[in-house]
Order: C-alpha cells, then structure tokens, then sequence
RNA sequence: GGUGACGUGGCCGAGUGGCUAGGCAAAGGUCUGCAAAACCUUGUACGGCGGUUCGAAUCCGCCCGUCACCUCCA
C-alpha cells in the first residue's frame, strides 16, 4: 500500500498538487496570522481554520508537522500613500477609538487583543501551532536581515526608510501575476510617493519614524519594520530557509507574499516556500463583510454567552460553519446554515452517547460507518474538500443512530473510530468545551425551577390530565426549554437559539 | 485598465461529458395522550444564447450578472 497522497491547489502554478514535502515524512508549515488590534472576525478564523485543517489533515496520514504561525503586534500602517508623510498607525487609530480608550498604550492594547485572539482560537478547538512567534520579539532578527539585504544589494536606504529594490529580484510577480507596474491604472491609487525610491514598486523593509507609538532603534535611526518583513523572517528562524506550505487569506497573495518571497530568496538565495495556500474572503448573508455594513462578526460576539452580550453559539457549530465551504470558494456565511450546524453538532453529540452506552445489540452497519470515515479522509485529502467531508460526516452520524436501541460490538468499534477521525480531521468535538458556560447559581436555581414544574407536569400527565401538562409545557418552552418525553422520564435541554436573530422566537 | 474566481432546486452547498452528492427548510408516515427527538419516504436543479457530441450542468465561444486582488484588510 503506498500512502495517502495529500492534494492542494498551490498559488504558484495555480494547480492543484501532490505535496510532496522537501523532507519526506516531515511537514514545515507556516501560516500568516493576524494583527491584534481588536477582536479577530470570522473572515480572520476561515484562514486560519483553514491551516488548521491542513495541520490535521496531515497528521492524520502520519506526516510530521511542524506548524508556526505568528502574531503581529506592530502597528501597521493604514494607508501607504500617505504613510511617507505621517499615515495613520491601526494600532494607535485602535487606541484613540471608543473601544480603545480603555487601554493605556498600543503595547497593552496589543496584548488584549493577542490574549483574546488565543482565546477564541481555543474555544474553536484549534490546533495550537508549535511556535507562534511575535512581531515585536524578532525586531532585532528583522534588522539583521535589512542590513543584509543591502550588502548584497537587495535594498538601498533613503531619508523616509530603507527599500526593498524590485528590480533586483527577477521573479518579483510572479506569484501575483502583478508583473509589471503598468498594470496599475487610474483607478488604483497612487503608489508611495518618495522621490529617492528607485522604481514605484519598491517596498518599505525600515520605516524612519521617530514619532511611531511603536518603535526602534536601528542602524537607520528610530522607527519601525515593514510589515512584510516579520512573516520571512520568523519563518526563516523557526522553520529554515525552505519550507514546504506558506498559507493565509487571498487578500496577502499580492503584496505580502510576493514580498516575503522577494525578502526570503533574496536573504538565501533558495525557494522559499514551495505551496501557497490561500484561503477565498467570506460574505455574510450575501455580502462582503464589512463593518460600515454593519455585518462584522468577531467569533468573541457570536459564542460569548448571552449574559455578557454576546450570542451564545456553540462555538463547534460556528466552527462547522466556518469549513463547511471549500476554503477557495466564497462562501456565503448565513444565519440559517448557523441554525443547521447547531442541530447537526447535537446529533454528532447523540452519536457519541450511542457509541458509548447504547446497549448491546445486534446491528450490522460497521461497513457502512467504515465507507463514511474513508470518504471523510479522502475528501480531505482532496484539496481540503470540506463540502464533501461533511456530507460523510452526517453520513456516519446518521447510520450511528440507527443503533441507538442496540449497538453489536463490531459496530460500535467502528463507530468509536469514525468518531475519533471526526475529532482529530474535523475538530468538531470538543467535549472539555462544550459544557463551557460555567454552571452558575443562576444556572442551578433555573435548573431547579425546570424540574419542579416537570415534577408538576408529570403529576397531571399521572392523572391524565393532559390540558393542564400541556399548559405547563408550554410555560417551560417560553423559559427557552424544550421538554422530551422518554421511557426514563421526561429530559430537557435549553432550545438552541441565537441570541439577537432568533429574539421572539 | 490588468489579473483571477464564481453563477446549481425556497436556502446553503458538492459534482465537472452518460450512472442518487449531502444538508437546512417543506410535505407525508412510524413512534407518542399530544408533542419533541429519532427513524422512513418524497423533491429532477444546474445564469442566457449559440456550438462540439449519439449524449453537456459538465467541453468550446459569446453575452449577462456577482465577487476578489492590483502597496499594507485573513
């Protein structure tokens, strides 16, 4: 048997590809995470659960990888046209907002929104990379590799900072297409406007700036790194100077990546990375997500509970959302397809209680749950074909309960493995998690309400008196509950709702 | 202007020359005092117009529409 090939469509040839890792057997893979001046959205968690896929997908067939992705905490600028002539900083346009007022600086606004960010990552129950390195901890390898950049004549200081010339990097576009900068037309605004840089497309790798909230001392003065330079560097550092996938949103194909290949090959003179993954921007209800319209949505909001103004989702049904859409497609993130991963997370959560307890019986279904976890692993395999794997995944759960009356041992073993792929492929069972909202007082009192008026209705239900049980149900459902009749007594559990779009419901 | 992607049933989304994707919603049924849950059943869609072919949602051409990137938004 050989093994499984791992396929994905690589930016640089615009193909889909076996990836075939420099060293067999070992993965190096590194993906561009964010900056953290406020909560991250859900457009900023499909990249990176993305990479969290591929990271999965790959230990699954047994490849050693090695996984880094970074955090970056310089204040960036927001517009490159004016930044020669004082543009804003995100990180300083963050503090001087509503939201930011609260924090001292951009260092401490900075590290909220870095812890906030692991925060979620975890409640998404995602992969922990094996380094996630800072910005602002590799300021001094960043300048090494300006200063070795101009010796071997890759960049040229002027009075604004120190540039990355174009023209001596041949294969400058070549990931992009942008080849030539006359593509660049009227409707495009205009390119940094500094009379010492040698050619338009020349990028900043040192900002001179003594005025920056975040800065340095450098060889050039006081100021602050170009932003494309801290992603090939830290790579370089703790992957090598030759990795095997560089990943991250589409939006960084042109100019980051282009510039991190430009930086990196130049710095070693190697192919820097050898597949590019790049995940497609997400729409909400139909349209781009943005915060002037109103349809920004932080993973913070959407799985904090309602108490603290948030909107209660089972953070595994928001990460099911989120993959369910092939990574290099739009996809369209809709309230509706939220409602139905919410029922779809329930019933992955029944097919793990049958799989455990039911009792013992003589199903014989083992072959089809086997076709469902090979079908899950094969789509996977396929360029991350999530639509696919999901499809298998309900598959499974479907056929799972089925046995719920009786389970034979054979079926169950397969059960419990098909449910062990889901978890470590698709990460969607989170059973530390999932029981997140810490059981307060409030909760027991309201747990304890529950049950005395089903006592009361069980009475009546006893002497057939149904008007008055119904009439009890129906108060329970308007506290948000659902009861469920079973052999054992009545159960119940809070309806699945959506804070803020299922309001009156 | 340049480059790239995409248009599939009420909705979300696979497929990419002939063979049921799947889900949500909906309808009917089994079960139940009634429900809920679960299970079973039902649904013939591929933006438009041409062309290639025995046969096209799938290939080719044109058109229409949507979206993205083109110097710092994942």
């Amino acid at each position: 048997m050989s093994s499984p090939v791992f396929r994905l469509h690589n930016t640089l040839s615009n193909r889909i590809e076996p990836v075939e890792p420099l060293e067999p057997g070992k993965l190096r893979f590194y993906s561009c995470g964010p900056t953290v001046y406020s909560y991250a959205h859900i457009g900023n968690f499909r990249t990176f659960l993305t990479a969290d896929l591929i990271v999965r997908t790959a230990r699954e067939i047994g490849l050693e990888t090695h996984y880094v992705s970074n955090i970056t905490d310089v204040g960036h600028l927001t517009e490159d046209d004016v930044a020669d002539s004082g543009g804003e900083d995100r990180m300083a346009l963050a503090l001087s907002s509503k939201e930011g007022k609260r924090f001292a600086n951009v260092w401490d606004l900075a590290r909220f929104y870095a812890n906030e960010l692991l925060r979620d990552w975890s409640r998404l129950n995602m992969i922990e990379p094996d380094v996630r390195p800072r910005a602002t901890e590799h300021i001094a390898q960043q300048i090494r590799t300006v200063e070795a950049l101009i010796d071997s004549g890759h960049a040229y200081e002027t009075d604004s900072g120190v540039y990355f010339s174009v023209d001596a990097f041949k294969d400058y576009g070549r990931l992009s297409g942008n080849i030539s900068g006359d593509n660049l037309s009227e409707t495009t605004r205009e390119l940094v406007v500094d009379d010492e840089k040698r050619n338009v497309r020349d990028f900043a790798l040192w900002k001179k700036d003594p005025k920056h909230l975040m800065q340095w001392y450098s060889p050039w003065g006081w100021g602050f790194p170009g932003w494309h330079l801290e992603c090939s560097v830290m790579a370089l550092e703790y992957l090598g100077e030759q990795i095997d996938i560089h990943g991250g949103g589409e939006d960084l194909i042109f100019p980051h990546h282009e510039c991190e290949i430009a930086q990196a090959e130049s710095y070693s003179g190697k192919q820097f990375a050898r597949y590019w993954v790049h995940t497609r921007f997400l729409q909400v209800e139909g349209e781009k997500m943005a915060k002037s319209k109103g349809n920004f949505l932080t993973v913070h909001e959407l799985v904090s509970d309602a108490a603290s103004g948030g909107r209660g989702i089972n953070p595994m049904a928001l990460r099911l959302s989120l993959i369910s859409g092939h990574y290099r497609k739009p996809y369209n993130f809709t309230f509706d397809t939220l409602r139905a991963n919410l029922k779809h997370i329930e019933r992955l959560e029944q097919s793990l209680d049958v799989a455990r307890n039911a009792p013992s019986g003589t199903s014989d279904v083992a072959a089809r749950i086997t076709a469902a976890s090979e079908r899950l692993l094969a789509a996977m395999l396929d360029d991350l074909n999530t639509p696919e794997a999901i499809a298998a995944l309900l598959d499974g759960i479907k056929t799972i309960l089925t046995c719920k009356d009786g389970i034979s041992d054979e079926d169950r073993s397969a059960a419990q493995q098909f449910l062990s792929r889901v978890d470590s492929v698709l990460g969607i069972i989170n059973e530390e998690g999932s029981d997140s909202p810490e059981s307060s007082e409030e909760d027991d009192e309201f747990a304890a309400t529950i049950e005395e008026m089903l006592d009361r209705r069980q009475r009546a239900r006893a002497s057939r008196d149904f008007a008055l049980a119904d009439s009890i149900r129906n108060e329970i459902e308007e506290m948000g509950v659902e009861v469920m009749d079973s052999p054992d007594g009545a159960k119940w559990k809070r309806i699945t709702s959506i804070q803020g779009i299922d309001a009156g419901e």
